[in-house]
DNA sequence: TATATTGATTCAAACGTTTGAACAACGTTG
DNA sequence: CAACGTTGTTCAAACGTTTGAATCAATATA
């Protein structure tokens, strides 16, 4: 009953059912002024008309007439990548108390499909575009296309500041030097390093906090100690090296006490290799991730890592947007750097090495 | 230069500037079968001139005018559960193939977000509706709303095929016999179990097919040593459970050799437990999960598991939200349930107990 | 020469909504 | 009684696209 051709219900359905024309049924659903001017009785009516054909305002409809679509586009680069999720959150959030809808997709690591995402969010006439590049990730010149239609673009978890494009990201040096700083305290002096690809904007000023730490707590790195992660595949590969680059520093005989990786889930991969070897975490040896992701939590020993605040860089993306999309003048390419504070999550993986302890377990005995 | 009020290029602009007509340059640019008797050089002129400007069709006036809006709304309850994210690959990628744009919307477990994206779904006028319904998650009526407005749903994780609606699920009762069958064949015959929460359609299913498998194989359930996760909170609750049901096994004293957990969360927070109380797994007890999600992969030891095949799952999903929208009768109400096959994954969590491992490892040195 | 046929392009209406302007009816007020 | 205010409602145009029908040359057919 009452199937229009559309199979939607319309406010033409509902003005005839109620006697009224569409302009007072439009006036009334959608809470404009002037429907103050509008009888209660009539109100009451056109409402319960409503409510019992089940109509729903057509957004197309409305977003063409208001040439507003309330709408941020959201690209993950991966959403497989745990990391993602919650900055997504973060952003829903920042967005839905904006009365913004999100419009989420997912590249799936695949440039083709970034660049097809991109024109939908376009065509689909997204207010603003929030970009979250977990991964190594070439920037496609795409972005570019979208500031000509000036829609304002923001990228989280990389640094395009330099083409003038706003960027949240973690402050990777003091994140750096947070986690070498906390193996330095338990004691440690020799401590292998995996770094991550050359490609990710991460992985540099990352090593170099590490270093810096370092330096300040006299530990020291070897050079046959540090390892770089190859970019080229999907986050979970860093899984994989973390294994293979534990099987290394074991063969190549240098001493370390601790293992500092790139991110959580290649220290999963360090402590795998490394247990395999007969290496207990933490007793033999310290391993630290970076990111605090949901495995690292619920493995077994739980990693020690430097959590990134992801929700707050996705609620500080959506505030930024806004702000752009609200700011009159057209040209957003004011692009800023925001850096986030990393916090360190101390776990079960860390611990003194073990001529520490062993020495101050003596030293307990001692009654020193 | 160029720039119109809306801030975005339409066809008129293009129209302008090539000094064709409007309709000429949707023809063109839209590539209708009339765009056949457009002059050559007119189509090149115009595709010319709308790729200088940066010309993107307005999706919203297009599906206004078209009827159709190749969107299928996607709602996942709950966006964070990894479980979700294979699922939602398949979805997109069934989708991809025929050309649908998935508009997916994470309700963060919240029953009004819930609610709010299911009313947008419909008002940007989605042709389908998938929903993943991970965790537990109680019905909203507002599904039948949606069906009102004759718009197919479909429903993956839970079984509501008594409400007439299509579902997809994995086969539990298979999955949990096939992670019984594991535990009986390597030599176990005193089990733990912890089941899922009452309000979870899996539970029931799945230790049912537990309970076969144990009487077909002669395992012993122990009814001290069966537990049930409450449903309160969210997936990740599952761990706590596990940490605490563990505890309180070791704590009855009853004998046990394996521990099958509800789902791979479940099976860590056991992990935890037993480790903390100085039991090694597997030698000393083993450990099995469900579902195959990334932290049981990259956990040491890596959890011994029954995956769900996720990603079939959602192109099942896609496929068949894809059939019901071409299949002209508007009523969608044959609800069919879809199991799909589990599939073991043995990893190292678990291995022979304790006293079978000493015998057979008696055996092999007597060379029977 | 009149009439189809074809090729190239345009008209105009429609999709469902919003909204400034208009209208009608009914007091008030000066 | 004319001018004005209210109150309640409707008109009609617009948003950017698509598309069946119409237009208009130019060429082919009868």
């Amino acid at each position: 009953m009452g199937q229009r051709k559309s199979g939607h219900v319309t406010l033409l359905d509902i003005a005839r059912a109620s006697g009224f024309s569409v302009s007072t049924v439009s006036i009334v659903l959608s809470e404009a002024p002037l429907s103050q001017n509008v009888a209660v009785s009539t109100r009451a009516h056109i409402r319960a008309i409503a409510r019992r054909l089940g109509y729903h305002p057509d957004a197309y409809a409305r977003s063409l007439r208001r040439r507003s679509t309330q709408t941020i586009g959201i690209l993950a680069f991966d959403l497989s990548d745990p990391f993602c999720i919650p900055i997504m959150r973060g952003i829903q959030d920042g967005l839905h108390d904006a009365g913004y809808l999100p419009l989420m997709m997912d590249a799936q690591t695949e440039r083709k499909l970034f660049d097809n995402y991109l024109h939908m969010i376009l065509e689909r006439r997204a207010e603003g575009v929030i970009v979250i590049a977990s991964w190594v990730f070439e920037e496609t010149n795409l972005l570019g296309d979208v500031r000509k239609n000036n829609v304002p673009v923001l990228i989280v978890g990389r640094d395009l500041t330099a083409r003038g494009i706003g960027s949240i990201l973690v402050d990777n040096e003091a994140g750096g030097a947070l986690a070498m700083q906390h193996l330095a305290d338990l004691g440690h002096r020799s401590v292998a390093v995996i770094r991550g690809p050359q490609e990710m904007c991460d992985s540099e000023p990352r090593w170099s906090g590490i270093q810096k730490a370092a330096a300040r707590a006299a530990v020291k790195i070897d050079p046959a100690l540090v390892f770089d992660l190859p970019g080229l595949a999907d986050p979970a590969s860093g899984f994989e090296g973390g294994i293979r680059f534990a099987r290394q520093m074991l063969a190549s005989g240098k001493p370390f006490t601790a293992v500092l990786a790139f991110d959580d889930l290649t220290a999963l991969g360090v402590v795998r290799g490394l247990t395999e070897a007969g290496i207990r975490i933490p007793a033999d040896c310290s391993v630290m991730g970076f990111d605090d992701v949901l495995p690292a939590e619920v493995a077994t020993p739980a990693i020690t890592t430097v959590r990134q605040p992801l929700r707050d860089m996705g609620l500080a993306a959506a505030r930024q947007v806004l702000e752009a999309i609200r700011k009159p003048g057209g040209n957003h390419h004011d692009g800023r750097l925001h850096q986030t504070a990393p916090e360190l999550v101390v776990r079960m993986s860390t611990a003194a090495p073990p001529q520490a302890r062993a020495q101050s377990l003596a030293r307990r005995a001692r009654g020193t």
